[in-house]
DNA sequence: TTAATATATATGATTTTTAATATATAAATA
DNA sequence: TATTTATATATTAAAAATCATATATATTAA
């Protein structure tokens, strides 16, 4: 979750490299985010990409943007996986 | 962690009461947090308080803080079943 | 005071629950 | 046909809960 608010939305594959984790466990802890409502998912060609769920209370929001300030160090490596990932999958702008 | 933050601190058989728990359950994970540094322990006679670690980063006593304004709803059972408990342990004042 | 008993907490040993792993496979899309 | 994701199943491993018991302190009665 901290990754996916520092970055906006991540697909599952980029959170695989991110996290060094094997395809169906990020796809099952993801799934059990979403059922908490804690995230959403929007399909984008053949990419899921995860975010905060927009029903998320603010605090909880600026909870996590506390966390990621004081955990740079704890995320660091997992930034930098993602930054290392070649051929991560283009955004498509929704609008204009 | 929250209640022993709202409360300052709590011995073992109140937070049995507060979270309806049995003894051995409640003092095995407030072991865990003790070694994870987030909690200190002091006994007084036979009873052992629990509070937030004066080594706590911060921004961590901040962010149970926020949680604790924003989850009265969450918590309000355990504090009910706390001041509903007969004959809470008397802190010992420590000076004086 | 001493012995017996009660209370509070911690912890060893075991069981139960939960999560992870390794696959395989299905569905959707490119 | 290849890629991405979700999900099913079986197995294994990790975590948590539970029970029993030990220790320390407190209280009471002799």
């Amino acid at each position: 979750m901290l990754l996916i608010k520092d970055q906006g939305e991540l697909c599952v594959c980029e959170l695989m490299q991110a996290l060094g984790q094997i395809q169906p466990k990020v796809s099952r802890n993801l799934a059990q985010l979403k059922n908490g409502g804690l995230l959403s998912a929007t399909k984008q060609g053949q990419w899921v990409y995860y975010k905060l769920s927009d029903d998320l209370a603010p605090w909880v929001d600026d909870l996590l943007e506390m966390t990621i300030k004081n955990s740079v160090d704890f995320i660091a490596d997992n930034l930098k996986n993602l930054n290392d990932m070649g051929a991560r999958p283009e955004r498509v702008s929704l609008c204009c």
